[in-house]
DNA sequence: TCCGCTTGTTACAATTCGTAAGGTTTGGGA
DNA sequence: TCCCAAACCTTACGAATTGTAACAAGCGGA
């Protein structure tokens, strides 16, 4: 169903929370960060559809950022910030900016702006979203897995959703709760087995040693880990 | 390189004459109206770029007015309102505004955020009559497909619809609701079969694989993508 | 009126994906 | 070490979704 992605930066976790809880509400993917570094080192693996910037981080100057931002990625830039000045507003719109929002904000405010982005074109949902890892490439716009060959494996919608939670989060944890939620299926066993399947069918399309799996890996009792190196492009 | 076009439209005489003023100081053409009448009437004749429009006007909904620009696709379209509620902004930009300032505002502001809606021109897509794409030319004028070796293929009226959906939102996934509410079909399970079966006969004459189609993909129980690249001219 | 084209409808084939059932692995305890 | 229960994997099956061939209704032109 390729949900936009939507990161969030900003140093306050009480805002981080507001505002991921209302985007995934709203059906977004997001991804949150509490500094520009480790920010920016995500933008080298994810490509993100909307950008939202808290000004006054700690660690850098937030409109060099944005202005950095708004030239390199295709993606639309929205600042959320304490700072109510005209004059502020103005200079971020100059430098790159495509929405100014000011706190406090109605996170249901955040949510229509960002989907008035997404509705233009400069930002409307990232085409061409591929991701390497391994030898694997995986095309969301295509719906298939290609190997070192150039061979193709076309992979199902459910499937995708998986293969997409592992590869936004790649070499971390993901627990069977996680992913339940992630993927919308209601709790219970029966659901965990219907995962199970899903897993079971993506490895075999990435074609993975039963004995001794190299991406996909089980931990017993706590969930799965995903240990390719990603890159989005 | 001409000097852009904003509308303002707004009963009170005083900010018209503010907007006006610091609208041509910063670079634009302008053009004023107190009736969304006298406005609708100037649009025959005129194409901004940019559109200022006031909710509660006298002699029209103003967010009616909105939608219906919006849906016209030539112009941006900025809300300038008293309203302050939450409420009215979230409904004000799902309508298809793309910016909604609030009363009172900084001249410079406006500004500003006209700029930023110039930079980002939106897709004036309806002009295009012709599209290319892997191999294959479009032509809605003429309804009918031409192919590399310049072999032309008739299509029809419904056809027409359903490749006009897709060339105007190419990778981008498209489910069945959308579809349906395109391409003006009443729900019901019945309508649901009459669209596969436009969607068949388009594939037959892309000629497309029906084992591996190239070009329009089925998602299994979330609708389709489109994945050539589009050119419209 | 007849003919051909378009388009919705019906019926059935094909695909996807959750569910059930049985097998395998894991890790702790005897 | 062996045993066992829980966790996990895999296969097979069936309900839901989607594809397509065949038919019928509607329309316009000769």
């Amino acid at each position: 169903m390729t949900k936009p992605l939507v990161t969030i930066l900003d140093d306050e976790p009480a805002i981080r929370t507001i505002l991921a809880d209302a985007l995934e509400e709203a059906g977004f993917r997001t991804l949150s960060f509490s500094r520009a570094a480790a920010f920016e080192a995500a933008l080298k693996t994810h490509k993100p559809d909307v950008c939202l910037v808290d000004l006054g981080l700690p660690d850098t100057d937030g409109l060099t950022l944005v202005h950095k931002l708004a030239l390199e990625q295709g993606a639309a830039v929205i600042i959320i910030s304490g700072r109510a000045q005209v004059q502020d507003r103005v200079t971020g719109l100059e430098l790159g900016a495509d929405d100014y929002i000011i706190k406090p904000f109605d996170p249901a405010e955040v949510v229509a702006r960002i989907r008035v982005r997404l509705r233009t074109p400069k930002a409307a949902t990232q085409t061409g979203q591929i991701a390497r890892f391994n030898g694997w490439e995986a095309s969301f716009d295509s719906y298939t897995l290609t190997d070192e060959a150039g061979q193709e494996t076309p992979f199902s919608h459910a499937e995708g959703e998986v293969l997409r939670l592992f590869l936004d989060a790649p070499k971390r944890l993901i627990s069977r709760a996680q992913m339940q939620e992630s993927l919308g299926g209601g709790a219970g066993d029966s659901f965990d087995r219907a995962m199970d399947v899903r897993i079971s069918r993506l490895r075999t399309k990435l074609r993975e040693d039963p004995k001794n799996p190299r991406l996909i890996k089980t931990i017993y009792g706590a969930g799965y880990i995903f240990l390719g190196d990603v890159q989005w492009t």
